[in-house]
DNA sequence: CTGTGTGCAAACTCTTTGCATAAGT
DNA sequence: ACTTATGCAAAGAGTTTGCACACAG
């Protein structure tokens, strides 16, 4: 598979490798065998800069993109990617999981009538005094969603 | 229908009101019918201090509580409750809706290997400089969970 | 070649819905 | 009485699984 019509060569936003070769180095180095689905999903999710994305709607970009690609494999990929570290799930009150393509130190917003998620900074929101943990426990993660709604 | 054997009258740690006729008056106040199953199920969930319950959890707890009342019940009174501010969901990755039954302002420390939630005070988190909302939007609320681990 | 990944459809879990019956005011 | 709530079972979403086939190394 020669590095086609869909590999516009553009640096993401993060800085993230985007072409088929750098994927799958990318992969390869998450342990991951870059096979064509992996890498056309790694394309698609990693060449659009950061990006929240649920299994369908990626599941719909691929078979728009005319990659062929089954629901279960778009679901397995997301989370092989997301214990890669390739990917962060991220946990709103919708049914569905979303996926950050920002794995970088960050928060979100949390649109609550349009279900949408978008990225806060680290730098713009500080979290101070946190309590211990309990015995035996440590924090492996802090996620501050600010939840928005419509001013009135 | 008498305030009988099942009300123990004793006071919920934050406070609520736990015996028949006080839990009437909130649910009548919150614009909800005091039902059997309403009143029943406030009573399962407000008179044993701050909870995470989901739907499934409650349901076993009413039948063994031998209060009859259906799984789709349980799921329509938890959302009754919420719209009506007498409980919060709490949004981790479960893909499981839980209910805390504490609305004062606090945050959560989430033990990932067992699923579990537990509140932690606001007062012992500081968030601070919050980003400005985007245009015509409010900020809701500000959610902190603290994922925890077993320490390696 | 050999083992890992994929596709498909069926299974599963959590949750919601529709409609006849029951209960609250 | 009149309206709203409930129960049941069935449908619905999102997600996972099992197994035969296909592909990458």
């Amino acid at each position: 598979m020669t590095s086609a019509e869909g590999d516009t060569q553009k640096p993401a936003a993060d800085g993230f490798a985007c072409d088929t070769a750098q994927l799958g180095e990318r992969l390869r180095k998450a342990g991951l065998r870059p096979t064509r689905q992996r890498l056309s999903l790694a394309h698609l999710l990693f060449s659009k800069g950061n990006r929240h994305i649920c299994a369908e709607a990626l599941h719909e970009e691929a078979v728009l993109a005319r990659v062929p690609v089954s629901l279960a494999t778009v679901y397995n990929t997301l989370h092989q990617f997301n214990e890669a570290g390739l990917l962060r799930a991220v946990a709103v009150e919708s049914s569905k999981t979303y996926f950050d393509t920002n794995t970088s130190d960050h928060h979100h917003f949390f649109i609550e009538h349009e279900n949408r998620v978008v990225d806060v900074p680290a730098s713009h929101i500080n979290v101070t005094d946190l309590p211990e943990p309990p015995e035996g426990m440590e924090i492996a993660r802090v996620d501050v969603i600010v939840r928005l709604r419509e001013k009135s």
